[in-house]
DNA sequence: GTCTATACTTCGATAGAC
DNA sequence: GTCTATCGAAGTATAGAC
């Protein structure tokens, strides 16, 4: 905290800033301990003085932010506009192409993947949770989706949609950012 | 053709079977060529007789499976419940993981990027076509979508219902395939 | 088409000085 | 907390015999 305050960051959490970066811009394959070093401007021992092994840093680095979309997902209730700002949350960018490398990951790193499901579902169980209070609001009528299907539909939605902006693909993606505009602007007025 | 014939497999169709299940199960990170080779039964450097370099490999596997989705996605409108046919092609568990690791490669090879965001530009396109040939037949009350929303939805929904069954990410998935089943049955009939 | 042998690079991780 | 030095393992890829 005085270290962030100063405008200093430690080299730990430049490790971990340059890890997400290097994750977004280039894969979770390209994360290597000397990589990682060179991008952070520190040598590649100090990796593992931080983290032992890389699956450490995986780790950390996950943790870190599946927390701040936790975060992010407890003040959806209070905001004026709740389910565009649910679809803000969900449909972040930046924020989604690393989820969809930590999934990637998980793939085939054990310590991984029971972190991943378990963030998954917790943080789907109260995304259910969150629309139901925001369809019951609104009468059965505004929207004639159950919450859990609603709450499915839309991070897919999110989730693919980010992921085919990441490769340019524009097959039906104009048409498709315009009609959930709509629905989500129907919906909340 | 005549080593298929008589139940023998081509090296080269054994290191292509094996990189799918490799890449299937372990991640594309998984498949090196010493690995590769030991699940087919050969020597790595066959791998390089046949591919020369991994990127090569790679490529080849992505077009073998694009050019099987292409081809059963021209047999989608002569079935009898033409959006169910739809839905369990993109739905395709295998193949929809199998997709799920070449994107993630293609965000750093850039060998593999620009195939694969042309063949999903193609697949899509095609997709809105057939979607809405479909629409059509049925009247504009049977779907309130237009087809480019509703062909960009269902490949959503679709890859993400892959991604979270492939990690047992349980919460809203039964509520969520009973409502696609319900949604399909009432528009084929 | 498959083998042996091998060159070269990069990786994860640790030991020990400062 | 950061440095130098270093290990062994695993990676890609090529050359040349058979």
């Amino acid at each position: 905290m005085a270290a962030r305050a100063t405008g200093k960051r430690s080299s730990r959490a430049k490790l971990l800033r340059a890890a997400a970066t290097l994750m977004r811009e280039s894969g979770y394959a390209a994360v290597t301990s000397r990589r990682l070093a060179a991008k952070a401007g520190l040598k590649p021992q100090l990796v593992h003085y931080y983290f032992r092994t890389m699956d450490d840093l995986f780790l950390a680095l996950f943790r870190e932010q599946s927390a701040g979309l936790l975060e992010k997902q407890n003040k959806i209730l209070n905001a004026k506009k709740p389910l565009r700002e649910m679809w803000k949350v969900i449909a972040d960018p930046k924020a989604t192409v690393l989820n969809y490398e930590f999934v990637a990951l998980a793939n085939h790193r054990k310590a991984l993947r029971t972190e991943v499901t378990q963030f998954m579902d917790r943080f789907r169980l109260g995304q259910i949770n969150i629309m139901g209070q925001i369809l019951a609001k609104k009468g059965p009528k505004a929207l004639p989706w159950s919450p859990a299907f609603a709450s499915v539909l839309l991070a897919s939605l999110a989730r693919g949609l980010a992921l085919e902006g990441a490769l340019d693909v524009t097959a039906g993606r104009a048409e498709t950012l315009a009609t959930i505009d709509e629905i989500l602007k129907q919906f909340d007025e």
